[in-house]
DNA sequence: AATCCGGCCAACCGCTGTAGT
DNA sequence: TACTACAGCGGTTGGCCGGAT
């Protein structure tokens, strides 16, 4: 056991030992600084080793063990929209580290995918021409991947300093206390447009689904603390937060398709917008239960069909600016 | 029992981006 | 502006382990 390179410093595995200095070290001082730690902590290691071996292994809010089905949907949702941005996925599952998913991709969803006749590259079934699908997936990640750069770095530091905050010196913290104690900014901000499909339900979702998840939101972002410095919230939240219709009464159809369109409209100045068919189709794919019991989006045409009047040129306008939230559960459900 | 093989995953490597000087 | 140090990211490697032969 012990490779060495040539400056001396030991490679390989870790040694029980050699968690336990740079545990009650980064216990004692915090991290940060990893160059300088290996000496100070009395390690032969370098010192991105010795931070390989934190983020990876022994942060204490990392969850081991099986992944659950939600998980698994979610990274293969957003693998769909981000391709192998691993640390990007990750923050969107925060008790997973980017290498841990990235492993679990390339052994299993990746071959599951495959065995399916999916390709896991394109999320496009083999054989199949779709490139409507693969050209707003893409458009999608182009516009994703910028804001969830700067958002996983958002969440890391929220880490940090919540770390920092919270002493962190307290190794068998509860993950779910964690969730319950972090302001409502550093947690990762949940709509629940798509929530209800990923349920086992196999119900078709309504406009009034969609509708109520996203005045269930609104009513949940009116009650963020005034404090909670704007710049920290994405920018979906902050025109929930402040534009979307007072009443969050839901149950009539119509009204509540013209309180979204009010939303929407909102929306309408700096954000990508696309048709809800169009959406709901591309994405029916991803939804095994509700593909089984749609058929290539002629249900959702006509759901539209019937609701048209309460949008102007038959479009129903979303914001993709926050799709990846979508996708996702909340974060207690993440971290549980 | 011995060997082979494939899956899994921790760790490494090399590159890029960023902050500080 | 150029340079350096460092952190972070994604791809890859290598060792361990369990199942098959």
């Amino acid at each position: 056991m012990g490779r060495f390179d040539k400056e001396g410093l030991k490679k390989g595995p870790w040694t029980p030992e050699e968690d336990q200095k740079l545990l009650s070290f980064i216990d004692k001082h915090g991290c940060g600084s990893w160059r300088a730690l290996p000496a100070k902590a009395g390690l032969q290691r370098c010192g991105k080793s010795c931070r390989l071996r934190w983020i990876n292994y022994l942060r204490p809010d990392i969850k081991r063990g099986k992944f659950s089905l939600q998980e698994e949907r979610t990274i293969i949702q957003l693998h769909a929209l981000l391709g192998n941005r691993w640390s990007a996925i990750a923050a969107y599952l925060p008790s997973r580290t980017d290498n841990e998913i990235k492993n679990y991709w390339n052994s299993r969803l990746k071959k599951r995918l495959t065995k399916m006749g999916i390709d896991p590259m394109t999320h496009k079934p083999n054989g199949e021409g779709s490139s409507k699908y693969v050209a707003n997936l893409s458009h999608m990640a182009e516009w994703e991947s910028a804001r969830l750069e700067a958002e996983a770095r958002l969440v890391r530091k929220s880490k940090i300093f919540f770390n920092n905050n919270n002493n962190n010196h307290n190794y068998n913290i509860n993950p779910t206390t964690i969730s319950q104690q972090l302001p409502y900014y550093q947690q990762l901000p949940c709509l629940d447009i798509l929530k209800a499909w990923q349920m086992t339900s196999t119900k078709l979702p309504t406009i009034n689904d969609i509708s109520h998840a996203i005045l269930r939101n609104n009513s949940k972002n009116k009650k963020l603390d005034s404090s909670i410095p704007s710049s920290t919230l994405n920018s979906s939240e902050n025109i929930f937060a402040n534009n979307a219709p007072t009443t969050t009464k839901v149950g009539d159809d119509h009204q509540n398709l013209h309180e979204l369109s009010t939303i929407n409209s909102c929306f309408e100045d700096d954000h990508l917008q696309t048709e809800l068919p169009s959406f709901m189709q591309e994405f029916s794919g991803l939804f095994p239960e509700y593909t089984q019991n749609s058929t290539n989006g002629l249900q959702l045409d006509n759901i539209m069909g019937s609701c048209s009047g309460d949008f102007e040129d038959n479009k129903l306008l979303i914001n993709w600016n926050n799709l990846p939230n979508y996708l996702v559960n909340s974060p207690i459900d993440c971290i549980n």
